[in-house]
DNA sequence: GTTGAGCGTT
């Protein structure tokens, strides 16, 4: 008999393990490594501490610092925190090979993105801070083109991720661009429901039938449409 | 039954 949790379909990531011993990062000729080298990881739960991202990234031998905002009174993680590398070039990569893979003994992926870099004291800002600061727009924009062309989906069993959610959808509609699980930020237990962008907004329009009461690991999928974000600013 | 999350200290 098959296996009631033979989830072949949303097999283990591809990038997950770096078996191989990589050069030494001392490469004189780092002017290509240049541009921002520090990461934003969040979506961390409370449990979620130092060691445990010193574990997660230990293959990682460009990772310089790690630290976890905390709230200096209750000293209760902000549930996110900030990565530093040697070089961009390493920074880039942990980046593409993490973002969006499951966290180890945690239900929820990796979140991962560029940091803002230092709040730049009290200091005249450099030609570089240029840099972040499209950096930061580059974010703002992505941010405020997801919403469009985005569906709601409910109904899902605990035990989807983002990764089995968005390859069930890119199956059938290659313009998906992402697939989110919303986790409870304290248990991190999945809500049971998430959000599929397209970039194409027929394929949007098509699984909003097509796809209401397909299957999703053990559960048919309910799909609805995403109600405008709570757009707190009005557009004044 | 269900409608979202985001940037630090020296």
């Amino acid at each position: 008999m098959a296996s009631p949790y033979s989830l072949s379909w949303a097999d283990a990531p591809p990038y997950h393990y770096h078996g191989r011993p990589q050069p030494a990062p001392d490469s004189p000729a780092s002017s290509d490594g240049a541009g921002p080298r520090s990461l934003w990881i969040g979506g961390l739960l409370p449990w979620m501490d130092e060691d445990y991202l010193y574990g997660c990234f230990t293959t990682s031998r460009e990772l310089l610092s790690l630290v976890i905002k905390r709230n200096k009174q209750t000293g209760q993680s902000e549930g996110f925190g900030f990565l530093k590398f040697s070089d961009h070039t390493a920074a880039a990569h942990i980046l593409k090979s993490y973002n969006g893979q499951k966290m180890p003994n945690a239900v929820q992926d990796f979140k991962l993105n560029w940091a803002t870099q230092q709040p730049a004291p009290k200091k005249l800002p450099d030609p570089d801070f240029k840099l972040d600061l499209a950096t930061q727009q580059e974010r703002h924009a992505a941010v405020d083109s997801s919403s469009d062309h985005s569906i709601f989906v409910g109904d899902l069993a605990y035990n989807v991720t983002g990764y089995m959610l968005h390859h069930v959808f890119k199956a059938r509609y290659p313009s998906v661009k992402s697939a989110k699980i919303i986790f409870d930020k304290f248990t991190g237990l999945s809500k049971c429901y998430g959000f599929v962008q397209f970039g194409d907004v027929d394929e949007q329009i098509q699984a909003l039938t097509e796809m209401n009461g397909a299957y999703c690991s053990t559960r048919p999928m309910r799909i609805g449409p995403v109600p405008k974000k709570k757009s707190a600013y009005a557009t004044v």
